[in-house]
DNA sequence: GATTAGTGTTACCGGAAGTAACGGTAACTC
DNA sequence: GAGTTACCGTTACTTCCGGTAACACTAATC
């Protein structure tokens, strides 16, 4: 049993480092097959099609990814990191209140008139059988929100308003710009300015009321930057741990 | 082929009509024994323990469900009924239009308070494969936000300002409600009023806003009621043709 | 008594998810 | 260059579950 090559004293093998890159980019490129796929075939693409768009067969999918839901909840994942991508500037660069919001919005529907597809799988039904835990659009929505949460409340502490609403209010924002967006990408009875304009209204709206309730008033058309700008954090890592689930070869115990 | 009996020449067979109350009556039952199993086995169960749990076997379940999605959607109905059911009084009765809004909100809150099973069934990747067409989550949000917008659309029409906007506003609305409600289930750190209020000021200022900005203004308190009361619409018919899918006996044809 | 429209059963089919078992190759270590 | 690791990839299976076929019984209507 004496292992005779193991790990060299200092640092670690480097065949073991070598391959985290690759597996990664493997993951990536069978995400990617999975949506190739999944626009060809629907949204109920068997694992052996998705196999086959990838130019392999199902076993080395498998090797990959726990089960069709882990392959399922990547393809989420670059869902949410394409958002919060085009989110994020959206939210963080300068201008005026109402400018920031309507950028925000408009950016969202933007991004889902882009990718319709992917939108459609993500955000409805998106599951075939096994996880009803691990949602993707619950978790995205989650994501954006706290996101939204965390940025409100900045503000409303900084104008010494009870940062408590922050949470319900950025979820609520949300999930209007979910719906609204739902329903004007199946029936596009209005632009996509429309919808943002007036979206951003309602918005807007509702913050000046809240602020105003609060006593205080802010102009949606001056630029406000509280002590230089807020401190926006966006989430911890924008690609997280990702479940590389098997650091080791062929071992991958998958079904709990 | 001659058949012997087949439809007295007045009024028609008696038998085929007899069996339509009972027919649905089963079905019902099946919904129920579908909801004790849900709630019983989680989100997976299988055809076998639902026909189970209804004290039957499958075959018997298939022949009033054309398939599994078929019965998920009455599922899902039967939760639209339940919620609309408490939805119509709240938006039908009469207060002031804040009274109204809060209602509204209550009750959808309270609602999903009290079924929070059921509701997260509809609600979360509900459907094992096969329809993605059929999403019951998302119709139920269409016809609640149908429902709305036609309401808002005689307002905003009361008031001659452009309906155009009911349509967005009464999907945003709903969208809003159901994603702040969605959180507040899972982690509920606020009291069901508190949230209720909270949402309520949020579409109020909305709505607020929407009218001055058409040059209307109206006093959240004072109720109001246009030409006696404004003239709501619900849904056609509650409980809709529900595909009985198969007139006559056996005869199912199921998969598109 | 024939017919209709149900009640119900057991035993099977078929498709897709997931697995076992096998073999090949590149590269790092000694 | 021998040994080892960690991939690449295959074909052929098993398992599970949604759905079906075939068959038998019952109650009311005509």
């Amino acid at each position: 049993m004496g292992r005779a090559v193991k790990r060299s004293p200092d640092g670690g093998d480097a065949r073991r480092e070598r391959w985290r890159a690759h597996r990664e980019a493997r993951r990536e490129e069978f995400v990617d097959a999975t949506i190739r796929a999944l626009t060809k075939h629907g949204p109920e693409v068997g694992m052996d099609e998705i196999a086959a768009e990838a130019g392999v067969t199902k076993p080395v999918l498998y090797r990959h990814f726990a089960d069709k839901s882990d392959l399922y909840l990547a393809v989420g994942q670059r869902g949410t990191d394409l958002l919060m991508n085009r989110l994020k500037p959206a939210l963080v660069d300068d201008g005026t209140p109402y400018e920031r919001i309507y950028r925000a919005v408009d950016s969202y529907l933007a991004t889902i008139e882009e990718f319709p597809e992917l939108y459609h799988f993500v955000v409805r039904r998106s599951f075939t059988d096994k996880p009803v835990e691990t949602d993707i659009a619950t978790e995205d929505k989650r994501i954006i929100a706290n996101t939204l949460a965390r940025l409100l409340g900045d503000y409303l502490r900084a104008f010494d308003m009870d940062s408590g609403g922050a949470e319900p209010w950025a979820h609520a924002a949300v999930g209007m710009v979910q719906s609204a967006g739902d329903w004007w990408l199946e029936r596009q009875s209005m632009t996509r300015q429309g919808l943002s304009d007036y979206l951003t209204k309602i918005i807007w709206f509702a913050v000046d009321g809240l602020l105003r309730s609060g006593g205080i008033t802010i102009d949606p058309q001056t630029p406000l930057s509280l002590e230089a700008n807020p401190p926006l954090r966006l989430v911890p890592g924008k690609t997280p741990p990702a479940k590389t689930q098997g650091e080791t070869g062929d071992d991958r115990r998958a079904r709990g």
